[in-house]
DNA sequence: AGCGGTCAAGTTGAT
DNA sequence: ATCAACTTGACCGCT
């Protein structure tokens, strides 16, 4: 019960790293030589994936975000493979289906979400395929992680987002149920509020990941309050946002730029009392969140017993308590 | 061992 | 027209 905290992909000081390649080194190899690369740094990231879990454990962190690369070059155009076929391919798989266990067992949430090159509306129709591919890609290792979550962004607007969401709409529909059962659609920072959203989140039954931060980046008119409900109703299941906070503050110029940490003042009043994932968006990794979770106890613990959390204006009130915690780490 | 150039991919908005 | 920003800087060849 209470907020799950989500890490993303990488560590900033846990010794624990993924790895990848490009393509123009391996293209530079022969096919044999090249797999046997790619079969390599798959087996690593499955073992790094399962220490990631085993930190995430150990720190009480029960969500952790799968880096899109953790099997390198899985859906590039020439280098593109299945698994099955790589040296060694069943023990990677069956690596992937040992950390799924693992997290299973220890209550540990994991999620994908899918880079910027995911396009699901693009006019162009080799982008859109293209882009099916990677969202199968990530709901396959889903599948053997015991993942729920394939989260993505809805793409451009092409001077028309009406039209641009029924296109997004009609490229869901070409999804296997594999990675349809685990599509989520997030509002982004420049384009797609959560009001232009939400709509479809309610014809295709897929659900909507909040993010608070793009929703002050890129307004609607509607309170952060109103998104959270309309928000936690489009879940099937455990509920994700996001949060992040301004790399220079609200007054700084760059606010989509993400912040090493999260300022408390950025967490949502109205989220203190949910049961849902939130995924932090933090350039200071683990470092971040366990600040955070520090933080979020603590408040738990002075407002939850007071009743303050029910309290319009708790905000300042909050800020008072955090003195001793913020400066912990 | 450390450094700099490079890396598959899309779209938007700031400069 | 170029560039940074977004989910995450890491890899590779050279010194």
């Amino acid at each position: 019960m209470g907020i799950r905290f989500g890490l993303c992909c990488i560590f900033r000081d846990e010794p624990i790293k993924f790895r990848t390649t490009t393509a123009s080194y391996v293209l530079k190899m022969d096919r044999s030589d090249g797999l046997l690369k790619i079969s390599d740094l798959c087996k690593t990231n499955a073992s790094s994936l399962q220490e990631a879990l085993q930190y995430c454990h150990k720190n009480d962190i029960n969500n952790f975000r799968v880096s899109s690369n953790i099997l390198p070059l899985k859906t590039h155009p020439v280098l593109g493979y299945n698994v099955e076929d790589l040296p060694d391919g069943e023990n990677i798989i069956n690596l992937f289906k040992g950390a799924g266990e693992y997290a299973k067992s220890k209550n540990i949430r994991t999620s994908f979400h899918p880079s910027q090159f995911v396009v699901l509306n693009s006019q162009k129709p080799q982008v859109v395929v293209q882009s099916l591919q990677e969202i199968e890609y990530q709901a396959e290792v889903a599948e053997w992680i015991n993942a729920d979550v394939v989260n993505v962004h809805g793409g451009g607007a092409y001077g028309d987002k009406i039209k641009a969401l029924s296109d997004f709409s009609h490229a869901v529909d070409r999804l296997s149920e594999r990675a349809r059962s685990k599509l989520t659609i997030e509002n982004d920072d420049k384009t797609y509020t959560p009001s232009d959203v939400l709509p479809l989140c309610k014809d295709l039954g897929i659900p909507l990941v909040y993010d608070v931060h793009h929703h002050r980046c890129n307004k609607d008119g509607i309170s952060i309050e109103q998104a959270t409900q309309a928000a936690l109703a489009t879940w099937n299941r455990e509920p994700m946002f996001h949060i992040s906070s301004p790399i220079e503050g609200w007054s700084g110029k760059k606010q989509n730029s993400h912040h090493d940490f999260i300022n408390i003042e950025d967490f949502p009043e109205c989220w203190l009392d949910l049961n849902i994932t939130v995924e932090v968006e933090a350039k200071a990794k683990e470092v971040a969140i366990l600040q955070l979770m520090a933080q979020y106890a603590t408040i738990k613990r002075t407002v939850g017993t007071t009743g303050l959390a029910a309290c319009p204006d708790v905000r300042p009130a909050f800020s008072g308590l955090l003195v001793g915690a913020e400066t912990h780490l």
